[in-house]
DNA sequence: CTTGACCTTCCTACCGTTGGAAGGTTTATG
DNA sequence: CATAAACCTTCCAACGGTAGGAAGGTCAAG
């Protein structure tokens, strides 16, 4: 199949499994004489998997890391699950990054009127007012 | 005083001063002869506002509104509340799907012996063995 | 033979930030 | 006065992941 049939297929855009290729993270694929490249159902599986992995947030570097063990028969699932470990503790730390944020605003945001008046505790605290 | 100690004084890099007059968001400095720009408190005082904000999460655009805003001594504080309730928007979607990735991982990680052998839960999610 | 869907490569942009190269300016010191 | 070193200037490129478009080649059906 070309292109956009496996594109279709795995729900990874035409766009983006070229440059997959392109940076490596899947191999190169075979040609057609006309240069079109060609795809078969093993191809798609690997690109459902890349997908499933960005849907899960990994970066690309990991997602080679899972791809390698994905092939590797006699991989330990040790490594595998480091590697999501890591990344549930990458989530964790944004989350808590966020909460945090979203805490500051909220408080800040309780504590402005929001009417017609100028009087405003959020811009005092983006303008450090009460800083030092 | 000279960018290196606006910067100092603000805790934005000068790189990212420059950038930011270079996408208007502030305004552009005042040049000495030998083309070195020139900052005094007001405009340090910016910067900090600037800094704070993106500290916040807040996009350049809305960076942009917040710094109108607080140049405006007869803005609504309605207009600034709007802008702080729809970054907490965003922020707690985020949370939401970062906290419903982390669940998932959390889930395939806890089926994962992570041992010396092959089967692994987490390889038999990406790949999508579960679907059809 | 033409239409149109599909494919190719290459260049651009987004966001916010960082790095570096190549060069000019200012200040302090020998 | 020369020189070093700290500072500044502009410009160009990269990161990650994705998207858009231009200019052109290919292939099937009508």
């Amino acid at each position: 199949m070309q292109i956009g049939e496996a594109s279709a297929a795995s729900g990874v855009t035409a766009k983006m499994i070229r440059y997959y290729e392109d940076i490596g993270l899947i191999p190169s694929a075979v040609r057609k004489d006309s240069g079109y490249r060609l795809y078969d159902e093993s191809d798609v599986h690997r690109l459902r998997f890349v997908l499933r992995a960005r849907e899960l947030g990994f970066s690309t570097e990991r997602i080679r890391d899972l791809l390698r063990l994905w092939n590797d028969q006699r991989r330990p699932s040790r490594e595998v699950k480091r590697l999501a470990s890591e990344r549930i503790a990458e989530l964790e730390a944004q989350i808590a990054r966020m909460q945090a944020l979203r805490d500051t605003l909220k408080h800040l945001a309780a504590a402005c009127d929001g009417d017609s008046r100028p009087h405003c505790p959020i811009l005092r605290d983006l303008a450090g007012d009460g800083e030092g």
